[in-house]
RNA sequence: CGGGACGUAGCGCAGCCUGGUUAGCGCGCCUGCCUUGGGAGCAGGAGGUCGGCGGUUCAAAUCCGCCCGUCCCGACCA
């Protein structure tokens, strides 16, 4: 390709509106422009490295005995009434209505469709398993979108559904599916972490995210240092308490005046004791009724933990005339004392004795709680947010916190959709059995934004070979020179000839605007020729991510370049870690 | 949706507080000359509903109100 056709508006200043890195450099190197809030254009350099991630993402997809269909974008209500999220999905399900005032929506996700098809089609144990994908374009109306690709909410995603006999064949699919995400990522050139996750609406037994490694992420993961137990944050779980019981003989019960002494703060400093003393109460309002929670003063409630442990989908802080309400006293005063409300109680709080806690009255607080003996507490549990302290809960070592962008994730479904959607089969003996299901989904627009933020520096973009939009960058110094023209073109020929990926800078403009404009863009191998090299025979190659520079003689080039593209083609820049 | 910031040429910004010629600057873009190993130089030029609507005023980019849009921080997710 010939820069000079290329529509490639590169920038030199850095747009207002890009904060990350990947969001600035896509900009700048005139991949991506935003039409709105959440919606890009992608332009050709960034349309050719997508394409390279739907290449390797088909490769090892189909490698791993999947087949590629596309599905509808545009999906009736009437499916997402029966599997029931029609209700449950919430305002990020982008709905409109037809002429006819049929209601659809776009399709974030297509667990309904894919098992809609599935059910009229397939219906014998013996066409069974079944694994499909697409890549396609997904719409979610996130709350806020942000950070160019890494968030859009229009965004392009390879989804894949697979349909087993039962949870055994689930299990090996899966398995499969979890290998070939791992090739993926790899030759992608990216380092990531594997995770334990949180299944969230998608819903399911259990699902493993993949991560990629960057300060930017915007999710935290915990890693053990000496066992392989990793998980999302808010998955990763806590060990009970290694103190099986109170140590401290129990103190008698004292009310405290404590005048706008609200937070925990105020209170540890008030009632001279530490954060990890006080029992914080929380007032949370659910689709099934409001309930507290007591937490240790110091940890943080695991709202995902929550959920899951009530069974419930809405679970917001109480208002605060709900609070005063439940609990009779203002904002900064509630307890477990007295309180006529499902109690939960994080497991930390258990073997604890003379604690404190509000009194369920303005400006007072308790001295000396002992939960079994002055409260009802409902249930013990893991409730609360892992923090620095923990231990792993495998294995009991040191654990590590790490930013990660989440690039893939992988769910073991089970009969959720094949259940709500009647997706049966007959097996050998003539018995209807649902149909056991795993979903499997990767980010590819995000994988480009994630690429970058991996692999940059202060010049700009670093693309591994595989994910490249072009292999090598030839650039032409003294383009008014007629031998160097010449020469150029001819070698441009040349590497078109040997199937290499060759963007030509055939503009007229100065040797620094190609060599900024080459950084910027990120191609792995620049080859450079003027009338200082050809005197000699020679070209100058350089490495983008080594910065390395090397003479090779005309002769040779061709050979050297198809080895260096070679070498780095199938072999990421950092090994999996 | 809660909190914060912003909206002036394709991009980055100044002007606004204290209203008043033709709304500026840098980059980019067009033409010509010149230059050619890290975003050159000179000369000429194009490009603006100052986010929108309404109000105050003799006069609004500037003051006031409403609306729209964008970004950042939190609750959601490939």
């Amino acid at each position: 390709m010939r820069y000079s056709k290329m529509l490639i508006p590169t920038l030199k200043e850095t747009p207002a509106e890009a904060e990350t890195i990947s969001h600035q450099l896509l900009l700048r190197a005139g991949m991506i422009r935003k039409l709105t809030a959440g919606i890009y254009d992608y332009l050709p350099l960034a349309l050719r490295v997508i394409r390279k991630v739907e290449k390797i993402v088909r490769e090892e997809m189909n490698q791993a005995g999947a087949q590629e269909v596309l599905l509808p974008a545009v999906q009736p209500a009437e499916l997402w009434k029966e599997s029931g999220r029609w209700e449950i999905y919430g305002k990020e399900l982008l709905r409109f209505q037809d002429r006819h005032d049929r209601d659809y929506c776009f399709g974030p996700t297509h667990e309904e469709v894919i098992t809609d098809l599935v059910r009229r089609d397939v219906h014998s144990y013996r066409q069974l398993p079944l694994n499909l994908y697409q890549i396609q374009t997904k719409f979610r109306d996130e709350i806020r979108p942000r950070f160019g690709l890494i968030r859009g909410r229009e965004f392009i995603m390879k989804d894949g559904y697979s349909f087993d006999l039962d949870e055994a064949g689930a299990d090996q699919t899966y398995t499969a599916m979890y290998q070939a995400y791992s090739r993926i990522f790899q030759r992608c050139g990216l380092r990531f972490k594997i995770v334990e996750a949180d299944t969230g609406p998608i819903g399911g037994s259990f699902s493993h995210e993949f991560m990629v490694l960057a300060d930017t992420g915007e999710d935290t993961l915990i890693s053990c240092r000496q066992c392989p137990y990793a998980a999302n944050l808010e998955k990763a779980e806590t060990l009970p308490p290694l103190t099986a019981a109170a140590e401290e003989p129990p103190q008698p019960l004292i009310k405290v005046h404590t005048p706008n002494v609200r937070t925990i703060n105020e209170v540890a400093a008030f009632l001279q004791v530490k954060p990890a003393q006080l029992i914080k109460t929380l007032i949370y309002d659910t689709e099934r009724g409001v309930v507290a929670v007591l937490i240790r003063g110091d940890h943080e409630v695991n709202e995902v933990k929550l959920k899951n442990f009530l069974k419930v989908n809405d679970l917001t802080l109480a208002s605060e005339p709900l609070i005063r309400k439940v609990t009779g006293a203002e904002v900064g005063f509630a307890g477990p004392l007295g309180l006529n409300l499902p109690i939960y109680a994080d497991h930390a709080l258990q073997p604890l004795a003379n604690l404190a806690a509000g009194a369920n009255e303005d400006h007072h607080h308790y001295l000396g709680v002992n939960l079994d003996r002055d409260a009802k507490v409902s249930h013990y549990a893991d409730l609360r947010q892992i923090t620095q302290g923990d231990r792993c809960p495998r294995c009991g070592a040191e654990l590590e916190f790490l930013k990660g962008i989440e690039v893939g994730h992988v769910f073991k479904l089970g009969h959720k959709y094949a259940r709500a959607l009647k997706a049966t089969y007959l097996d050998a003996n003539g018995q209807e059995q649902y149909m056991f299901m795993g979903c499997y989904g990767i980010g590819v627009s995000r994988i480009v934004a994630a690429a970058i933020e991996q692999n940059h520096d202060d010049q700009g973009i670093i693309f591994p070979m595989s994910l490249a939009p072009f292999q090598v960058l030839l650039i032409p110094i003294a383009i008014n020179d007629e031998l160097t023209i010449k020469k150029a073109e001819h070698l441009y020929q040349e590497m078109l000839d040997a199937g290499l990926e060759v963007l030509f800078d055939d503009r007229d403009e100065r040797p620094g605007v190609k060599f900024k404009d080459g950084d910027l863009l990120g191609i792995p191998l620049r080859v450079v020729v003027g009338p200082r090299t050809l005197a000699q025979h020679q070209a100058e190659v350089r490495h983008r991510q080594s910065q390395e520079i090397q003479m090779v003689p005309l002769a040779d080039l061709l050979a050297h370049l198809q080895a260096s593209i070679a070498q780095e083609r199938d072999v990421p820049n950092h090994p999996h870690q």
